[in-house]
DNA sequence: AAAATTGTTTAACGATTAGTACAAAATAGC
DNA sequence: GCTATTTTGTACTAATCGTTAAACAATTTT
């Protein structure tokens, strides 16, 4: 019909998300966002609404993203080992983060604007709800097997596996050396058996 | 040597420290400050210095109190009881606060500031370490009298129970229900044996 | 009582905030 | 090439940000 964009909407989303995933949502100004996706105001209110809807937009990029990753480790071959691999993983990359560590995009959103924004906080409680699921099933399947531990319950265990890997985040963007990471994720399976 | 101050300046820190603890550093702005704490703007200058000075001292004013209470209870009695006491008497503070809730103001500071805050992040480490501490040597009671599983490295343990204490606050800050966070909690215990 | 010192109040500071209005530029289909 | 439609850059808004200045009130010391 008309003129086409002269950026790559996508590519401005990746670029917004990295700044509101180091920075938090209070502490990113408009300004810096444009600068960071390199667009001006008209661009950004004409394709994105406002920063808030935005900020929606990079939370929904990095939740489907995570979301995916983990259910697809976990359904994938042996159970205590999909679980010892999600942990893994998760240590790697987050200790891997340069200083400052930026953590998980979600836990810090989950900290931030959750209890203050219900449609931050509903999308925080389906991604927790949705993990919580993903490893009880591993666990269910593991325990059928006898990989794991059948004395213990497999929600308890799903839940305890969602909060050790929660902690796990917030001590990455503290800056908690790699070692101490790896303890507690080590510490996190030990339930498994 | 000459007039007195009308307000009372603990009173007021701890006024402005539960602004914070609910609504973090950078979404509380000094109007709404200096409303909940019932001062104008020159007594808040004379007194606090300005508003990053406020939160620093808010912060120290609630880690010292948590941390002597986690101490104290960890130091007395039975040690896998006053583990399980810590755990208890986290999830019943958690539980119980009103909605929105407000989690806790150390682990909110250290994803919200702590990365960009070299003042913030000092003191949120300080915090993590003596906490860590005061479990390793709980642990080391509780094996020497053998309550607790001697198979268990101490310090990863320890690592264990800051890391599932950390997550605690985190879910319980996105609102997650009683029976979820008293899962999470009891399961944490589980390695104690 | 006068002077010195401290606390409080009010007004204002410049900078920055998110968001809007609008005209110029560019590109699509005809 | 013309026209309709969309994008883009600029200017601008009204509000709020944290902080400072200065006049005023209160209390102690001289």
């Amino acid at each position: 019909m008309a003129r086409t964009k002269g950026f790559e909407p996508e590519r401005a989303l990746d670029r917004a998300m990295e700044l509101f995933w180091s920075r938090g949502y209070e502490a990113t100004s408009l300004r810096e966002l444009l600068e960071e996706m390199g667009i001006g105001q008209g661009s950004f209110y004409g394709t994105f609404g406002d920063k808030h809807a935005l900020f929606l937009a990079t939370l929904d990029r990095y939740r489907e993203a995570a979301e995916a990753g983990a259910v697809a480790t976990l359904e994938d071959g042996s159970p205590k080992e999909a679980i010892r691999a999600v942990f893994g993983g998760m240590v790697d990359v987050l200790a891997g983060q340069e200083e400052p560590r930026r953590g998980c995009f979600l836990a810090n959103s989950a900290v931030e604007i959750a209890p203050h924004d219900a449609e931050v906080g509903e999308r925080i409680s389906r991604y927790l709800q949705s993990l919580e699921d993903a490893f009880e099933r591993t666990v269910r399947r593991g325990q059928a097997t006898g990989e794991i531990d059948t004395r213990r319950d497999p929600r308890t265990l799903a839940r305890s596996l969602v909060n050790n890997s929660l902690g796990l985040r917030v001590l990455a963007r503290t800056g908690t050396d790699r070692r101490t990471l790896e303890d507690a994720a080590d510490a996190a399976l030990w339930p498994l058996g």
